[in-house]
DNA sequence: ACGATCAGCGCAATACCGTTGACAACAGCA
DNA sequence: TGCTGTTGTCAACGGTATTGCGCTGATCGT
């Protein structure tokens, strides 16, 4: 019973086709074609060019496949973030890059948003974000705090960014066009603010709003480290 | 062979013992239940003592009956908001709502996060937002902005936290003693902040958190107000 | 007052989904 | 050579949302 005892020697004859990382790579290819194809096993397996079922042999089931699936491209992210950046850029370059990717895969942004992987590159992502909060000059609890609000509400933006994508073009129009639609349908009397900036509202892009958020984490570590810094020395 | 002898009273025109609201309410039910009773159109015929297809004639499919759902606990939120509130007051009073309601219904709330109702309740949110940004001084397209900056980061972040919740109490606890544990565990060399921080790691709770996400919109829209008002008069 | 209409409901069936158990082929080892 | 365990295939199960058909009973027109 060989079952997973740590030597293996993998050297020796992997006689078998389907291994973990073409299953992963086959599941982002399809994790890419965002709702134009849907994530299934059976899908999966056609991809594979194999029994829908043969996942099973390398995965206990199809969560703790995704979980590797989004462990793979928590590792894009951070080999796409460059060496020398101060603590906001890291953090800036972390947000961007997971935006990137979680749209690039939509289906995995999705539904890792409410999951803790435990595998390796999460802890990677724990570790930069915590050493951005500390350099900007937290510490202790402090600093545990901060990066709980980093990561969750990062996580929680991006995922939902990604669920949303994963409308199919049709009814991600037919909800924009309303918006901009119904906004001015409005009764004035009872809704007046959004019948005074309707034209305003439907000209907010995606880039801006995630802009705004993410300077207002930024910001608010910032004012928390001057804060905790300043008590000795007023300004 | 009337189902149920129950409604009579019903004067006219009603001859149906389901309607949209008795439904909506039955689903509501449900959806309190948490992770201990699936919500599930058949069970929600169950809930209901009907047929579960009886649904289908009051509503389109079960995202149609969602969204109905989720209006209808946007009015709970809308209506628990006390008068009188500063604008600081009623986005925390809203916030605090929001994630109380998306608690009490998880299902709904992971739910909608990525969604947009384009019903009546939702259109008091944007207009009770729009005002709370007005009064702190912005304007426009900064408004417009700022609206959306919180709307968007606090209906992924509540959604967030109801579909968290929404996995069984057993996984959940493995979730978070695996926290505390691997942390521990983990190697001093390659994650030293993980290693140093892991006490405080653990200790962070919810409440803390939430508190610094909707802390940090508020003091990004106080501090964009203070900017676009101090130019003349820099301080 | 009576018959026609028709909405509301139950029932059976459809098309998916993830997952499992039994079986066959095949590699490595004794 | 035969044993054993791994891996892929196949068929099937129980779950999901949804739809088409037929019945029934209340409503309405006459």
């Amino acid at each position: 019973m060989p079952k997973s005892p740590a030597n293996t020697a993998r050297s020796k004859r992997a006689g078998s086709q389907l291994t973990p990382d073409a299953i992963i790579d086959a599941s982002l290819r399809i994790a890419a074609r965002g709702s134009e194809d849907a994530f299934t096993v059976r899908r999966l397996g056609e991809e594979l060019g194999a029994d829908p079922t043969a996942i099973y042999r390398h995965f206990r089931d199809k969560d703790e496949l995704l979980l590797s699936v989004a462990d793979r491209t928590l590792g894009e992210v951070l080999d796409s973030i460059p060496e020398g950046l101060d603590w906001k850029g890291r953090i800036r370059a972390l947000a961007d890059g997971s935006l990137a990717v979680a749209l690039k895969y939509p289906v995995v942004g999705s539904a890792m948003a409410s999951r803790t992987t435990r595998r390796p590159n999460e802890f990677r992502v724990v570790e930069l974000i915590l050493g951005a909060v500390m350099e900007a000059g937290l510490e202790g609890a402090e600093a545990a705090l901060h990066y709980r609000m980093v990561a969750d509400s990062l996580l929680a933006y991006v995922g939902q960014q990604a669920a949303y994508f994963l409308f199919d073009a049709e009814a991600r129009a037919a909800d924009e066009s309303a918006w901009t639609r119904e906004y001015r349908l409005v009764d004035p009397r009872a809704l007046p603010n959004i019948t005074r900036l309707s034209a305003e509202l439907a000209e907010v892009t995606d880039e801006q709003i995630f802009e705004a958020t993410v300077g207002a984490l930024i910001s608010a570590i910032e004012k928390r480290a001057e804060t905790l810094r300043g008590p000795k020395r007023p300004r």
